[in-house]
DNA sequence: TATGAATGAGTGTTCATTCAT
DNA sequence: TATGAATGAACACTCATTCAT
């Protein structure tokens, strides 16, 4: 389905070396985007944030906007990774719904500045990388998809085929919301308050289908 | 509790004028911005699009920020309108809650640009100002809240009160998810299928709420 | 035939402004391309030489490029127009012609450099702006074959009229000769012994023409 | 009189190697010259081209110029290679100079473009190289010169001292025209017209001298 | 000898803002 | 009030050259 994620041409040959330089890149990348925004950070902060000198860096990019999908990718990785140890558990479709938000939810807690910068940065991408990110957004979001299904089929959790997608998004959506109303949020809540309230929510939905 | 909208200065000192050139700014200044981003339209572009020469655009701003404030407060006040006008109605609470967010999603469907734009721009914004776009926003999700509170005294809602900011943030959140999350949504779900589903998860949570 | 010199677009409006600027640009990038190339001059020279900031000469140019385009124009109206003077005589063919190759020779001698920039740069222009540079030379090429005719005509010539277009380049190609071969010529002819001697080579060869 | 041409300093000791080794860098370099133009063309690609990297290219040159030079000679060299073979043969003074026309002009058509870019280039070389390469296309003028010579001394050909020269360097850029004219003299002339109406024009001129 | 990763000064170009008219 | 020419700091990116391995 997904042909893995987009290919950015680096001038070295050596891939160990390539990939230890691109996490260089992407750490100092993403602090700094997450402080000063995508557009008003610099290809020099970048390198003198990751150690690099701005020739050597731009031998594993090719323009500063691969440095953008860099950080984007990985971040979603590195969400999708989170997500997909929660699942990897026994129990009912129900108990691993309840893991699986509760997981999430840490996630968007542990990571909100990340998400944050992708929420805020990924239309500076140009049209492809976009499409690669949004894809990677819609795999995570079937993660979920399929934790539902598994409890319709196990009786566990009761909902309309008709919704199953949309409760996943909701999942996904009410999860990033404590990144981006977390200062609000936060004020009022903890995340296990915030995390107990919306999962009754989520799974209220998936109880009482029927009645409508 | 709010003191109004930040003032922008201007060399100009009659105030219809103000009103009215910068009426024009926005104008042509939203189109730009959702076109191509905040950061890579230039102000001769806004000043051309909006009919004036750039210096004549400068005697009504002081920065190319003051821009976006306009333009993302224009939307706001927009969006509130377009609410006040659903509340100022008759009817139980849940009645109107129900309206609400059903106004609420239509114009964030008619929106959905103007709204994508706030979401992806507002930390282009000096502290400041952001600051009062945030402050906006909460006072658009208080709307909510109000409506909620009134079901609840009138017994047609029920909820704990512990959760009741907390639901007025879903209703604002999972109308802009149809904004931000519209490109796939759109796909699966007509307006009316989105917003037949998400206001039944909404007030289902404000009937249920015993039994937790 | 030819539809003039390609347009370079300006910024600013008003065009007797545009003209002057550019002549400003011309006249110090000329100097700077002929003492070091064009590669070898920077944006920042030129605008420096010409009494511009950088900002204000990309007002009046587009690139680098446009300013080699702007000056290989100008040489070739100069190299034109010093031509037609020396055409716009009386006379037999033949006279205008001996006169119009020692104004040519004389004009190759005072532009010397400004002709050797055309010989070594014109492959640094973009295609489209190399094409109206080799037709302008084509232009001024024709010059000579317009006066090989009329002598022809008048009988005070005689030429194959298979050997007219070649005669006429070989008459720019022998003055232009001068500034390529210079360095060495001059150390063994004054630019009046060339002339006489090129001359006599050149017309002979239009009058003998039926010896073969 | 020359001193042969300008040593070029190599890291490595063993000369066969270093021809070997710059054989290598002078066909991939021209290539590119010729293609893109020198300073369009990076040390890289050179490398690339000739199938050495980087680091191996400059153990054999000292910097890109170097490279230039050493290509100019090449071409040079081979210019002068098929001249001499052409002048090795028997006849009259006159005879011999109409077969080093044609050598001369055949010469110049296959090697049209490695013409075209000494004629180009020569400009970007350091000073002493350019000298050494100036000197050498005099060298390569005086070759004619001596033809010439001989052609007055068996009396087969008639021509003022004082014209000598001229004459040489007019066969030398007669000979070159057919490579920066070539592309609108090979509109209307075979390269077989174009020898036979210069050498008529040339050997005209060697043989009425008398008249003037 | 051969390699290729590292370097950073230098390049062409942009654009928010000012200010004389 | 309106104009738009002028400004120059700042930007993304390149590339000849070096040097540790």
């Amino acid at each position: 389905m997904s042909r893995g994620p987009k290919r950015i041409p680096s001038m070295v040959k050596n891939p160990q070396l390539v990939e230890k330089r691109r996490r260089q890149i992407i750490r100092g990348a993403c602090d700094l985007f997450i402080r000063k925004g995508f557009h008003k950070t610099t290809t020099r902060e970048i390198a003198r944030e990751c150690g690099l000198s701005i020739g050597t860096m731009y031998e594993y990019i090719q323009s500063k906007e691969d440095v953008l999908y860099l950080v984007c990718d990985y971040i979603h990785s590195e969400l999708e990774a989170r997500l997909k140890k929660a699942l990897d558990q026994e129990g009912t479709g129900r108990e691993r719904l309840t893991r699986a938000i509760a997981q999430h939810f840490k996630a968007m807690d542990a990571m909100r500045d990340d998400v944050l910068l992708i929420y805020q940065e990924t239309k500076s991408l140009p049209k492809d990388a976009m499409s690669y990110v949004l894809k990677k957004e819609e795999e995570i979001t079937s993660l979920f998809e399929a934790v539902l299904q598994r409890g319709i089929q196990d009786g566990t959790l009761n909902l309309d085929q008709s919704s199953v997608k949309l409760m996943a998004h909701n999942i996904m959506v009410l999860g990033e919301m404590w990144t981006f109303r977390g200062w609000v949020l936060r004020q009022h809540y903890t995340l296990e308050e915030y995390t107990r309230l919306q999962t009754a929510l989520l799974l209220d939905e998936c109880t009482h289908q029927s009645r409508r």
